[in-house]
DNA sequence: GTAAATTGGTGTACTTTTGACACCAAGTGA
DNA sequence: TCACTTGGTGTCAAAAGTACACCAATTTAC
């Protein structure tokens, strides 16, 4: 019995661009082969973990390399190891023509991840892969099991919101409170009241007015707030 | 570049004695061998998970056959992947004689899992192993990273007590209020008011009392109760 | 320059939840 | 019958949560 694993990571990197929540995907086609539009790749950015380094390590990399994202919030969430989580044909296709051996197991890690949108436009990067924000609400259907991988990070985010202070890492350094209203209302699916929330926010360490307003928009301009880390 | 990974499951069983949080221990010898007592293998219940078979299915499997535990909650918390997991001499050695790749790299998935003692003690099981409790508050050092795994279970079942009705797994079928008083305080490691429990139980949907009372012991009875799960 | 549209910003009253606190009751064993 | 142990109960104050309505500042269209 030889149970041998290839072990990936798979990154569901949540965005927020003020109006709602986006997940980047990474469209990937074959070198060198010109693919009809419906056989393109989208997915999650995952790859496979090198021998010799560890699973965080693993998960930035790989995250690095096909978005060129660096130094971000991630986190560990679940394993997904569903020894049919790639079924279809498409998917098998795609792999037996990038992957060393096509025919193993795989096991993935799946890791979520926050960034400000308005911190970082996606630069496509290396080997033929573009690396694109597309709504949550309104995702395709994704290669292998990710739509489910997708959906799992999304309820682990929301578990996490009501602990820590994860969320600012989806607001750009200077935000007002209705942006940071808005994006609690979209990761957790509610509305929420406005002066209540005002309320809870005065009591929250971090959150920190500046001395700027809102400029360009179409109505009364907003404070602006920054979040500074407590401690 | 072969990157072959073995991959294991191993369970964090949490019981409760209506005094304190203990753990399942397994100690393996090797079949055959003679060892000094500071060499047995004292670790979590676990091993490598089939080429054919999911992630949860292989937890289940693998307690079976450790420790006869059948039907039981378990939850994947986290995966365990540091390059140097498995660093120690002893380990090592151990490992050279019940694997069959045992250079190979093993990533693991934690699960914990919850079992009321009095419902079970454990029986040993097939080859070589003894299955034991051992209080959490007085652990060994065990083999691999296997004390970092248990840590990192019981900080999951704290996050989880809060939200789910979990803990009822950790009880037998007629308890007291005490008992589930003491089982959340080992939990939560601190001190819950009395009163203010009660009244808290009395809002939980689920605890209901029965027409018995305790016996046998040194001081006023109380009443039972049992847990149906709502719906 | 006036009106319409849009989002920003504020306080109060009610309800619910949480937390602190002390004493008698029902058993056991000496 | 006394000492010991755990079971069982209510009240009050503080904190947190929830519902709710209006004016302010800016832009654009007329």
């Amino acid at each position: 019995m030889n149970a041998a694993f290839d072990l990936s990571v798979d990154n569901v990197v949540f965005g927020f661009d003020g109006e709602q929540l986006q997940v980047l995907l990474i469209r990937q086609g074959l070198p060198g082969v010109d693919m009809a539009p419906d056989r393109f790749h989208m997915a999650v950015p995952g790859d496979l973990v090198f021998p010799e380094e560890g699973l965080d390590q693993a998960a930035h990399r790989i995250l690095s390399n096909l978005t060129s994202l660096d130094g971000i919030y991630l986190k560990q969430f679940r394993a997904f190891g569903a020894p049919d989580r790639v079924f279809e044909e498409k998917d098998r296709e795609w792999l037996t023509r990038i992957r060393p051996h096509p025919e193993r197991r795989v096991v993935t890690i799946g890791y979520y991840s926050l960034v400000a949108m308005a911190d970082y436009t996606p630069r496509p990067s290396s080997f033929a892969s573009r690396a694109e924000w597309c709504p949550l609400s309104d995702l395709p259907r994704l290669a292998f099991d990710h739509n489910d991988i997708v959906k799992a990070g999304l309820l682990q985010l929301r578990e996490d919101v009501a602990r820590e202070s994860v969320i600012f890492e989806l607001l750009p350094e200077k935000f007002t409170l209705g942006q940071l209203q808005r994006l609690h209302e979209i990761i957790l699916d509610k509305d929420l009241d406005k002066r209540n929330f005002r309320k809870n926010v005065k009591r929250m360490e971090g959150v920190v007015p500046l001395d700027e307003k809102q400029e360009g928009v179409l109505h009364k301009p907003a404070q602006l707030y920054t979040y500074v880390r407590p401690q």
